[in-house]
DNA sequence: CTCCTTATTGAAAATGGTTTCCATTACTAA
DNA sequence: TTAGTAATGGAAACCATTTTCAATAAGGAG
């Protein structure tokens, strides 16, 4: 394990520089707030939330570093049915445990469960090396989700 | 089992008058072509496909069939990440099987893969009911996609 | 069949999340 | 410093989807 990494909050720089991307104000900012942040957030959500402390950060480069942050497989965009995407970090870095998601169709509520993972993923890594063969993917990663009412909506 | 219905391609017929539905000429194309066809459509597709039969079908009353078909369960709504819906039948009605998807990240080439589905489908079921329980939601489907890059995209 | 109610329709305009443009600024290495 | 390039933000463009609204047609009652 290197030494120097890991350090304080800023546990990403040397995933940046790695690349040839340059670690900005506005990335550290978005990146701060998604370590630290626990919800599904949306660009603009994003974009509001760091606005107070940093005016000077626009809403394009929000989406730009999302995007890019994205790419480098940093974080993970989602897809809940409500027209925008929202984001999260991925598991690996910082303390994010392997979960899926439980969206309510009519509220658009959304539960994170951890429960029954265990048996999932070993099936996933199964299922993923035999997909990977048969169609010869490269898999990097897979979405799960379950739609439904929670209780206040289907009490109509 | 009532009689009478499952006849010809109009085996949807009941579904929209016990609904207080009217079954148009619009909606019977649209239906017609998602029974027939194999892809994974987008309004626009669909649109086209069926404008030259019906001309007189418009785009918004794509739209609006679709989003009728889906809460009417009839269809499901995907999302392979291009920005455009994709539609196909729900499994149950006409020889529609129970399948996931493989999508590639890179070309957004889309694999409907039904192996391995019987494994997955049977803790599929159990995680539903523990979900069900443990958080009171009526589960009413589920969204299953791997990410990756294909044979033709992973060669860079 | 005819009439009546109202669900449905299409064209055009509006919406709204996301991208693109482009001139300006901020890094980085030599 | 200086050159080369990555990054930025504000405005404009993009584009899938939705809304508006006057016109139309499905289907039940009679
Ligand atoms: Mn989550
Ligand atoms: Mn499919
Ligand atoms: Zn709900
Ligand atoms: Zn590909």
């Amino acid at each position: 394990m290197p030494r120097g990494h890991c350090r304080g909050q800023g546990w990403w720089r040397g995933r940046f520089h790695g690349c040839g991307y340059r670690l900005t104000s506005g990335r550290e900012a978005i990146l701060s707030l998604l370590s630290s942040s626990k919800g599904h957030m949306s660009a603009e959500d994003i974009y509001m939330k760091i606005h107070t402390a940093y005016p000077n950060v626009g809403l394009t480069t929000v989406y730009r570093t999302l995007e890019l942050l994205f790419d480098l497989g940093m974080i993970c965009k989602l897809d809940f049915g409500d027209g925008r995407a929202r984001y999260e970090l991925a598991e690996g870095a910082q303390g994010a445990r392997h979960h899926h998601h439980l969206v309510c169709t009519g509220c658009n509520r959304v539960v994170e469960y951890t429960d029954f993972i265990d048996k999932e993923v070993e099936l996933l890594k199964e299922t993923e090396r035999g997909l990977e063969e048969k169609y010869h993917f490269k898999i990097t990663g897979h979405v799960i989700q379950f739609y439904g009412l929670c209780d206040r909506c289907s009490g109509k």
